[in-house]
DNA sequence: CGTAGCAGACTGACCAGTCTGTTTAATTTA
DNA sequence: TAAATTAAACAGACTGGTCAGTCTGCTACG
């Protein structure tokens, strides 16, 4: 597919990850390409070498950030058994990504949520992309309810479809509060909630 | 406290209307002041004489679209009687909001979390007001979640600050998913939700 | 020795904000 | 009450800077 050679491939890596770090920071209008070009040591030339455009540069950062996220979920899953567990692992994983981007100094919200907002307008193959991420998200949610509702993990009430959507809009607004807020708190305490909500406390009395 | 003659408040109340709807459809970076003054029927001149700044104008714009929204709800107050029903007539009217604009041809997602999203690097006073803003709404949430638990409308346990701040940030969320979907749904959905949980259905077996 | 990969000056568009005025309307003054 | 005065309100050309994208060429590797 990508017929580079490894120090071009490597070039290419590098403009990726700066303008993925530099979109989540500043986000995508105030990150002009003369700071991506500078924190990836790449020249402009070289840059229009590589990417024909900075839309196809904020897609390619979107397909990179989804897939690493996907990822790191996988290895959150592997120390998981059950369904519920392997839901709040992933959820846990976002806690930890907000955690860090504090420990660094700022909060940066949701990858995607952050650059639907702001680039709504600006271009549908970048807003049409970011709507199959979620899609995509709320799909493994959608499968991990369904299995904990099989194993009987949680109650078999719950619709997995309408449930998997509450939980991405709950966790999106929890980010971009406690981006707006620029201190954590709310997606911990969303996080509780949908624990409790899904796996209430026995009753005893 | 503003000494303007009405022609001048007239003026600058196009503006304001102008610059809200335009920041609202497109963002802030995206409409450019000739947009403003285009749409407005001001020149540039005028257009600085009433504001010193782009960012004085935003400022002054987040100020405005509250208050219509707190007038918004003072009259959905006015056909409730019970606290629960205040608090999903407020929802209700964020819901009529968002239907409004899907039928004007496009989701326009929160006035305060797109802005808030955009400029959060761009302008520390703008994020000072959105947070204050949000913290207000919240107040307004916490409070009407108060009297339903005092007056037994809804369980006792719920701990009003913890759940207010959940039902914004879910709120917030639903409406970033349907704008990024240009679809609505969540928004309703969520609601749904949060009245079966604080209502729920008689148990009739 | 040819082409993948890189270098960087340059262009044109756009945009917030300024500057120098002109008009309008309210107030004063005779 | 009508002319004079003054400041509020408006007009729009202009500026300086930024930014995405281009162009022409250089380097180095296969």
């Amino acid at each position: 597919m990508t017929p580079f050679t490894p120090k071009a491939q490597a070039t290419r890596d590098r403009i990726l990850a700066s303008a993925s770090e530099l979109f989540h920071v500043n986000g995508y209008t105030a990150t002009g390409l003369d700071k991506i070009i500078v924190e990836a040591k790449v020249t402009k030339g070289n840059f229009y070498y590589h990417f024909k455009s900075k839309e196809e540069l904020v897609l390619a950062t979107l397909d990179l950030q989804f897939e690493e996220f996907s990822t790191g979920i996988e290895s959150a899953f592997s120390t998981s058994s059950t369904a519920s567990e392997k839901l709040f692992g992933l959820l846990g994983q976002l806690l930890a990504i907000e955690q860090e981007h504090f420990n660094q100094g700022k909060i940066r919200g949701c990858f995607f949520g952050n650059l639907s907002l702001e680039m709504s307008t600006l271009s549908e193959p970048v807003q049409k992309k970011i709507k199959r991420i979620f899609s995509e998200f709320q799909t493994i949610l959608r499968s991990l309810l369904e299995q904990a509702i099989e194993a009987e993990e949680i109650a078999k009430d719950i619709d997995a479809e309408t449930f998997s959507a509450f939980i991405l809009s709950a966790v999106e607004g929890s980010l971009l509060l406690d981006k707006t807020n620029q201190e954590p708190g709310q997606l911990a305490a969303t996080i509780d909630f949908l624990k409790t909500y899904l796996n209430p406390p026995r009753i005893t009395r």
